[in-house]
DNA sequence: ACTTGACTATACAGTTACTGTATAGTTTAT
DNA sequence: ATAAACTATACAGTAACTGTATAGTCAAGT
């Protein structure tokens, strides 16, 4: 049994056994992180058996992202203790890219569901909705501000909602005040928001868009031209005798991903809540 | 609002927008993937906030694993239909990659909590414990075999275990026929075998190590030199009445991790059900 | 003994997605 | 006018392999 564990198996043959490369392993052999048993003098590695424990550690350590000199190092003073902790770190980074991969997965089926839920619209329509109310986060406010200042804020805004992973897929709205709104006044964005899921999105502070009767209207064609689109939204609502209260809420109807050719071109539901 | 959009930045200042290296927008700019709105004359590149949402886009394929030339060839010739496609593909890719870290995640867990409540084992004591139903796994069989092939299927079983993610991080252990030992043959090892978590494992074909009697004794020392201390409990079981039935399980305590610098030395509990 | 095919070793280059650094030129603030 | 702070390019380096060309070695068959 003692000069079985000593059974000499040539790079190709170790290499096949566990399947690697065996290039893989003259590798490790030339960083000294793990080396044949022995190598004779026509310069032939050979390796056995007995050194398969010591591979099989590499190979986890290895999948627990740990660098190769972080393994030789670790190797070279292996305790018990030491183990244990080395261990323990590497599963709490685990744990980080976990909630990462977990979270990035929702982003894409939210995208993916919302790319083949997209209906047909009819851009010109104009209808009344009782609609229920619907998580978002919201950002700084950016009314009064110059336009590059609300640029920032927004662009700060989405940074933090993606590194805060409170970011859930669903694209950008603007919000306006809709009673200045019905004024006339189409100029002042009160700030941006996000739709998420309210249960899944790790947002700490997020509110609703409130549940209610909307004046729901479409718009598509350029991001800088949406004026008319909104004038007519308020028109129909004084020659229906509608009141605006509290916000009116833009929201891109295009994803992101799907709509990078032309940055100026918006699909856009713009929604304004009724008294 | 419309020049706004074309508010030049410089590499430096949109890097900083977006919290990335510098030298990466200059890399993206020299393979082609994303280019500065303008070059002027001086050779200074000028970025626009128009350009954001192409750059998001790159980001977030990028956190998909996408690879950057993979990306441009998909930006090239992006279409809804391709988009979908793509993001769905890549959601399938983040589905294998969450299993396999959750599967990771719950082996180095079980390594952790089994170093940690490591008892203290008086190694010559022989008991009589009755014990509950443990799910295991098995290997082929490898009685009536030489060792070269036990080896070869106690690595393949290691392999597939590993692969098939049936291994849960609970280390190796050998079966005997319990008979034959009583009759003092100590040779035949009729096959390999791993703890796993009933519930979590993705284990296919697993079995039950049976709910019984059995007499347990522990072995520390070399591998190779194990069969005085079984031939020490077959003796203690024929002084004190007692009858071998089934299996024999040799269980490693230490585990694989920990346990590097001689791969000779092990430490086992050995029990024996008994009638 | 000789040839053939299958293997081995080494050296060198290439991969991906950056990142660092040295050098030289440009802009901006004082 | 000058210094500080920026810009650009060229070149090299990173990790963890992997591919390839070349040359040497081994085992089997004739």
């Amino acid at each position: 049994m003692n000069d079985f564990f000593q059974k000499e198996f040539t790079t190709g043959q170790f290499a096949a056994l566990y399947g690697v490369n065996k290039r893989t392993l003259m590798y490790y052999d030339s960083i000294d992180l793990f080396k044949p048993a022995i190598v004779k003098k026509n310069g032939y590695r050979y390796y056995t058996y007995g050194q398969s424990v010591f591979f099989d550690v590499i190979q986890l350590l290895r999948k627990l992202r740990l660098p190769l000199e972080e393994i030789k190092k670790h190797l070279a003073h292996c305790t018990p203790q030491k183990t244990r902790t080395l261990l323990y770190n590497q599963s709490q980074m685990l744990e980080q890219e976990l909630a990462e991969l977990m979270w990035l997965q929702k982003v894409v089926q939210n995208k993916i569901s919302r790319m083949e839920a997209k209906p047909e619209i009819d851009y010109s329509k104009i209808e009344i909705i009782e609609s229920k109310a619907q998580a978002i986060v919201t950002s700084e406010p950016t009314s009064k501000i110059s336009m590059e200042q609300v640029m920032k804020i927004t662009l700060k805004f989405m940074r933090d909602c993606y590194h805060t992973r409170t970011y859930n897929g669903y694209p950008l709205g603007y919000m306006m005040d809709a009673e200045k709104m019905q004024q006339g006044d189409f100029s002042q964005l009160t700030n941006c928001f996000y739709h998420i899921d309210e249960n899944h999105s790790e947002a700490v502070n997020w509110t609703y868009k409130p549940a209610g009767r909307y004046l729901v209207g479409y718009y598509k064609g350029s991001w800088t031209n949406m004026d008319p689109a909104l004038q007519q939204l308020t028109d129909y609502a004084n020659g229906h005798g509608l009141t605006f209260t509290g916000n009116a809420y833009l929201e891109n109807i295009l994803d992101d991903t799907a709509a990078v050719e032309d940055y100026y071109y918006c699909e856009a539901k713009i929604s304004i809540l009724l008294k």
